[in-house]
DNA sequence: GTCTATAACCGGATAGAC
DNA sequence: GTCTATCCGGTTATAGAC
């Protein structure tokens, strides 16, 4: 059995150091100089083993990439926390959980053009719609269900359910959008979110009405088809 | 000067001859066996030409994959062509087009996945936003814009002007649904085109109500500032 | 100046020895 | 579990033909 199947490897057991060490090393160096400037021979070296021992560990350079993004997951998750626990208001609870994902990616700027890159090929490990995403997508519609169910914001009951993964669609947006921004501090992305977060808000509040009804259970009924439908969702 | 300067080519020089073999030669392999699979060489020899000479007349493989682009935004001109000048109503407009999309590209669909992968990278010029895709994309919008003026729908005069810009966005959204969908004839997509230009329909109807001219404009001011960000547009 | 052909180079990936 | 040797294909350099 290879270490590629084990998805917890301890730490300590030879073979979970290696791969720590090279993983290490791959992201120092992913965000010191991009990811196409970053050869694997270069990891390998600079982790003190041969090529083929990178290999070994990681079935590809893109593999490389998903320990990164679970690792993200887990530091937004972490940043999130205060928010979640402290705020109580909908819109606060979004635009802090919005706001520690932009603090939280922000130094990966440039490597994680790359991440989405491959995570827009459908045949990709790391597209968030692929079965081997589905447990870090869980996780990450997770903090969006979390955010909903601690907030005093009231939904009705067939957009409740919707709403964590239409939150999540909308953060991928967000991300999508911050990629592109090549601005200081990615200051647009965050005049997006400010806006954004308001207007979430607002329509969250809207779908409530009666006069509304209607083009809400339509469009629930096109989203969860759509849910479905998406590959792996 | 290269033949690479030379963007609309007569194909009846010697260069312009070699460039459109090349590029039938690879789209035809693209197509049979999907573009991984399709080297630069086994191109060049179908083509019947050397391996430099490929590069001399597409600067990477990437750059194929341009020609194939504003070749399919031609056909999907073409072919909405008959829906624009025969219906009236806007939500059949918007249908017709968007079925008119589903149709030219659903012969490439497996490439295709290779084509938006390269579109997701910020640095590609492939990117949808990058000023390289400039042309290609007021094109795309422009054929909105015809579907918005042509129609009988009455838009707000704030909503009018943005209106051809989202529904692009919409049509975005759709190819990225597309990209991921396996089911045969692309039946997924079909059906979320079908409820979901309804719901668009629907949409810029309620936005016509004094009830939301608020949230209206607040939504609009945001596009404004999102289409002005994004990089290239 | 326009075009073609051949021979590398480089880096991701794999095979197989130890 | 780690290494060395090698493959493979995108890309580039270069030499020269028309």
């Amino acid at each position: 059995m290879s270490r590629l199947d084990q998805t917890r490897e301890v730490k300590t057991s030879k073979g979970g150091q290696t791969k720590a060490l090279i993983l290490e090393n791959a992201l120092e160096m992913f965000r010191e100089r991009g990811y196409e400037e970053t050869t694997m021979r270069a990891i390998a070296e600079r982790a003190g083993v041969a090529l083929g021992n990178a290999y070994y560990y990681f079935r590809s350079k893109e593999h490389l990439i998903q320990a990164f993004y679970s690792r993200l997951h887990e530091e937004h998750l972490a940043a999130s926390r205060p928010v979640l626990d402290r705020e109580r208001k909908f819109k606060d609870r979004l635009s802090g959980v919005m706001r520690a994902l932009l603090d939280v990616i922000e130094p990966y700027h440039q490597f994680s053009a790359i991440l989405f890159k491959s995570a827009a090929d459908p045949r990709s490990p790391l597209n968030p719609f692929s079965p081997e995403s589905e447990q870090t997508r869980q996780e990450s519609i997770g903090v969006f269900t979390q955010l909903v169910a601690g907030s005093k914001i009231k939904v009705p009951e067939d957009l409740g359910g919707e709403l964590p993964f239409l939150l999540w669609l909308y953060q991928m947006g967000v991300i999508l959008f911050w990629i592109h921004d090549a601005s200081p501090g990615r200051a647009r992305t965050r005049r997006l979110v400010e806006g954004s977060v308001e207007l979430v808000a607002k329509l969250v509040t809207l779908a409530s009405l009666p006069l509304l009804r209607p083009l809400r259970r339509t469009t629930l009924r096109l989203v969860a088809g759509l849910r479905e439908e998406a590959p792996g969702g």
